[in-house]
DNA sequence: CGGGTGGTTGAGCTTTCTCAAATAGAGTGG
DNA sequence: CCACTCTATTTGAGAAAGCTCAACCACCCG
């Protein structure tokens, strides 16, 4: 059930089968969720954090206009609010974007957990620098990447990251994001999503059909996003 | 001479003197850099973190066409690479922006004080989860604010926070990032930051001259800007 | 077959950008 | 104290990217 989890941090760092044990059992029952639902939300007083076991979560914030802007994706095998250990509440909601299964972990949990095993302690915070850092991404993304670029990062960033816990197939993966999900993770209208999405298939780069994104060429697709993904820290280190 | 880290610090949690005197102990002495300098090079590797003690730093990342994106502003009391702790590396640059004074502290030393301390370990861990809030509140910025907005956003945001380290007077504090550096936060031409400026002190909201910063009407601000400090976690309680 | 959601298109408009030049100010050497 | 230089700010005019509004289409599902 965590084994995506145990990829993605696999993928960064080794875990002892004692830790594994561990956090195993730290991990509470798995319980689904309707697409639409808010699991969490801004300003609630938080004791467990959520794993993604199956399906894409997002977090949001919303001006007063109801214009809503995405802050990051996630993908199985990610925390949605691991923050929430240190933070207590958080300031932006979490929301099902598709039916999940998510399974809770009570913050006493982790706090024996990283107690007990200090390396535990340094990959999920670790975790949570990555989040940050995918933020600082976006942030470049939404300053000063033009449209194309944006929406080409956007695929890049889901393509490695569902990679990481097996979850593409001959380039390509399942998307259920709408366009107007996909115009609230890149700053733009979902107009301007449609028409630059036609230029991405134009340009034989994707193909985005029945929820299904395909890959085409990854090379022009990387180069059109400027998409470096040093900033996933696909390294495997001591940390 | 962390006096403004301490500040920082127990605005958001006690640090009980033995902490308080740990931490004191993994400092390391006081030097001072040039403007523009580059503390932190993307890509290098890091062995120890950055406290800031005097002055503004910034992290940025940059495109191809050398398009620069700031993703956070460092004012005294901060860390600017605490994550470098469990990342090693970063992906982003981190450049002075004034004439400061910075302090060292060894990755070695944060490991100690955080298996010591286990309390430590959430409040550094808490302190890089509120660097990523102020990530996802840029990200909202960038992505729904328009010009005025985030410009407003950016003077209520820098004003809280010097707030907490003692460093405003009567409305105002000293800023001495130019209409260049304050294009590379918010994602816009140095141009249309000087138009919005003007449209700002039209308004009679701030003032903005000989690299000082005074905020004439705080209501009227936060509106434009629609800031919301929940994001700065401005609360005292244990992590 | 009907309703709902999500995708597509067109036309006109707004915000922000680009480029180029002028102005103001701060600091430096004579 | 005065030129000189460098940097930062300001202004104008035209262009481009992205937005708004409104309608239409396609598919899915019951």
């Amino acid at each position: 059930m965590i084994d995506a989890h145990l990829k993605k941090l696999r993928k960064r760092d080794d875990i002892s089968s004692e830790e594994e044990q561990a956090i195993r059992e730290s991990v509470g029952a798995a319980q689904t969720v309707p697409a639409d639902h808010i699991l969490i939300r801004r300003g609630a007083e938080l004791t467990n954090s959520t794993l993604l076991i199956d399906g894409m979560l997002c977090r949001f914030k919303d001006l007063r206009g109801g214009q809503r802007q995405i802050t990051e994706l996630h993908v199985p095998g990610d925390f949605a609010d691991l923050h929430s250990f240190t933070l207590k509440r958080l300031e932006h909601d979490v929301m099902a974007l598709t039916p999940c299964r998510v399974a809770l972990v009570p913050h006493e949990r982790l706090k024996e957990l990283t107690e007990r095993f200090p390396h535990l302690m340094r990959v999920y915070w670790f975790s949570t620098n990555l989040d940050a850092a995918m933020h600082r991404e976006w942030t470049l993304s939404l300053g000063r990447r033009p449209a194309l670029g944006r929406i080409a990062h956007l695929l890049c960033e889901l393509y490695v990251r569902l990679e990481i816990v097996d979850l593409t197939r001959d380039w390509s993966f399942d998307c259920h994001l709408t366009q107007t999900d996909i115009s609230e993770c890149v700053g733009l209208t979902p107009v301007h999503v449609n028409r630059t999405l036609q230029e991405l298939r134009k340009s034989r780069l994707i193909e985005f059909e029945r929820r299904r994104v395909t890959i085409l060429d990854w090379k022009g697709l990387q180069r059109v996003a400027e998409f470096n993904p040093e900033y996933l820290y696909l390294e495997r280190r001591s940390r």
